[in-house]
RNA sequence: GGGCCUCUAGCUCAAUCGGCAGAGCAGCGGACUUUUAAUCCGCGGGUUGUGGGUUCGAUCCCCACGGGGCCCA
């Protein structure tokens, strides 16, 4: 093995400066009989716990206690006869380490010297103080590599390109702190949400991902292939169904935090992949999942920023708190354009409406619901800033959802926008497995008039629906829409590895 | 799908009416026992995204392709 870690890649000599120079480094520390990367190394103090215990101290004063601890060298000072390194832990938290001469002596300086480089991982030993210009610092008695990196840092005082962030997201976490509190802001956006779903009494489960057939939504599937059954399978576009299906079988209280995936196109709010929440409760309806969506963000917004108003990434605040507001997706239309719309209202009239407004209109399987959407989203969606349930849509663009229980031709849906985009929906779900059974196959009708997001029949979940389903409303939001909505960031900054297309 | 912008050193960016491609940080060598993006002296580092074309000469102009971004649909 020694000659085979000594043997240096075979194009060596072409790579850039800096690269041949660390491999080099590598090579001399192995060959001196040191470690570049050791099991281990005896770290006693976290650089927080450090910083915590000692941010007492006032400038140049000393203790005689000891600590060893590890982190990435962000900063280094090479000086005569005292060296200057800080160290970074991996949330960023930063404490500087002094190498003096006289206590490291004049041959393990010069190692450190040669050996150290920004962007290793470096353990120092030595007693805490403060530096005589107040920086908290290990006064190292001894010190050693933790690990060598064998290529330079970015520079740390600017941030990125947006093609590095996303292409080396590890690179990005060491140089950019928003990189970071990013990965703490989810973890604990999601922590609060699970949480807030156990005091209510739900259970997490975990549905398949590979289905045999992709429906719950409407959207085109990625397909894949089983070998050892020979048949066709989707990635799921939506986990509703076999949510539904667990309530019919009497989880009656149930959620599920997971990927869905959709082969569409990709921007700065769609990712091909993405983190959905759904939630389902027996004996509750679209206004009790409105309470609880309310309570999720705000209780997530309290816990994990401090308050429901959250300051975005480009300064704006932004209010989350409060009673959000309610408006019907009919009625706001027909005020937006200063006539009413109905139900009952043509495709003919509608068409008219969507010319003279110069809203473009899909060609293909146009029908009353979806002009009625793009209408709406084109006259009130658009201008929505405040977080705002809106209520009420079109059958024909909802087929899992149950008809409004005193409207004809309306259905219990809301959708939620926060700063204008689509955050969260929910129903009043569809238990009647006969009319749920027209549903699809008007779905059908409309794939055969060639509309390639048409909604799939299940018969697995019509025949659950034959079991009965308790009366339920059902829930989804996109989770990292909802780091958007607090944050005012893109996808792509939420979601820790985004799909990136390969370079050539 | 359409339009616009962009790709130059390890990183972030300059530059050239078409005429030897530069800076800061980083790197290498040297000085420095209190630095905080230290300072000082010296030195390296480039197939200017890829492939064609025009030209005496292309990083720059033209075409195609690839990556990234923004806007529209």
């Amino acid at each position: 093995m020694t000659s085979a870690e000594n043997t240096p890649a075979p194009d060596a000599d072409d790579l850039p400066e800096q690269l041949r120079v660390r491999r080099e480094k590598r090579e001399r520390i192995i060959a001196a009989g040191g470690e570049a990367y050791p099991v281990g190394v005896p770290v006693t103090h976290t650089i927080e716990q450090v910083r915590e215990s000692y941010a007492h101290l006032e400038a140049g004063q000393e203790t005689e206690d000891v600590a060893g601890v590890a982190g990435r060298v962000v900063f280094l000072r090479n000086t005569g006869k005292l060296c200057f390194v800080t160290l970074q832990d991996g949330a960023g938290h930063r404490l500087q380490a002094m190498l003096s001469q006289k206590e490291v002596g004049e041959e393990r300086l010069a190692a450190f010297k040669t050996d150290v480089d920004l962007g290793d991982h470096l353990f120092v030993h030595g007693r805490v103080g403060s530096s005589r210009r107040g920086e908290l610092s290990v006064f190292a008695d001894e010190w050693q590599i933790a690990a060598k990196a064998l290529r330079p840092l970015p520079v740390l005082h600017k941030d990125l390109s947006e093609e590095s962030r996303v292409r080396q997201r590890y690179v990005d976490l060491i140089a950019r702190p928003a990189a970071r509190d990013m990965v703490r802001l989810r973890a604990g956006v999601v922590r609060s949400m699970r949480d807030n779903f156990h005091r209510r009494g739900y259970l997490e489960v975990e549905t398949p991902m590979l289905q045999t057939i992709a429906s719950g939504a409407a959207a085109r599937p990625f397909e894949t292939h089983m070998n050892a059954y020979d048949i066709d399978l989707y990635l799921r576009i939506a986990p509703e169904l076999f949510l539904k299906k667990a309530v019919v079988g009497g989880v009656e209280r149930v959620f599920e935090i997971n990927r869905n995936f959709r082969n569409e196109g990709a921007d700065s709010t769609h990712s091909p992949e993405f983190a959905m929440l759904e939630a389902y409760e027996a004996y509750g309806d679209y206004d009790t999942m409105a309470e609880l969506t309310q309570d999720l963000v705000q209780t997530a917004a309290q816990e994990v920023l401090g308050g429901t108003l959250v300051t975005l990434a480009d300064g704006e605040e932004y209010e989350l708190g409060g009673q959000w507001a309610q408006l019907t997706m009919y009625g706001s239309l027909s005020e937006a354009l200063g006539e009413e719309i109905t139900p009952e209202t043509s495709v003919e009239d509608l068409l008219k409406i969507a010319a003279r407004l110069d809203v473009d209109v899909e060609r293909k399987a146009v029908n009353h619901g979806k002009l009625v959407e793009a209408l709406w989203e084109h006259q009130v969606g658009d201008h929505l800033s405040a977080p705002t349930f809106v209520r009420d849509f079109p059958v024909e663009t909802s087929p899992l959802t149950r008809d409004h229980r005193s409207v004809r031709g309306q259905v219990e849906k809301w959708d939620l926008y926060v700063r204008g985009f689509e955050l969260a929906t929910a129903y009043s779900e569809l238990v009647d497995p006969v009319i749920q059974r027209q549903r699809f196959e008007a779905q059908a009708l409309l794939a055969a008039a060639g509309d390639a997001e048409a909604m799939k029949l299940d018969e697995d979940f019509l025949t659950a629906m034959e079991y009965a389903m308790p009366p339920a409303g059902g829930m989804g939001m996109g989770v990292d829409r909802l780091l958007m909505a607090l944050t005012g960031l893109g996808i792509r900054e939420t979601i820790l590895f985004p799909l990136v297309k390969p370079q050539a």
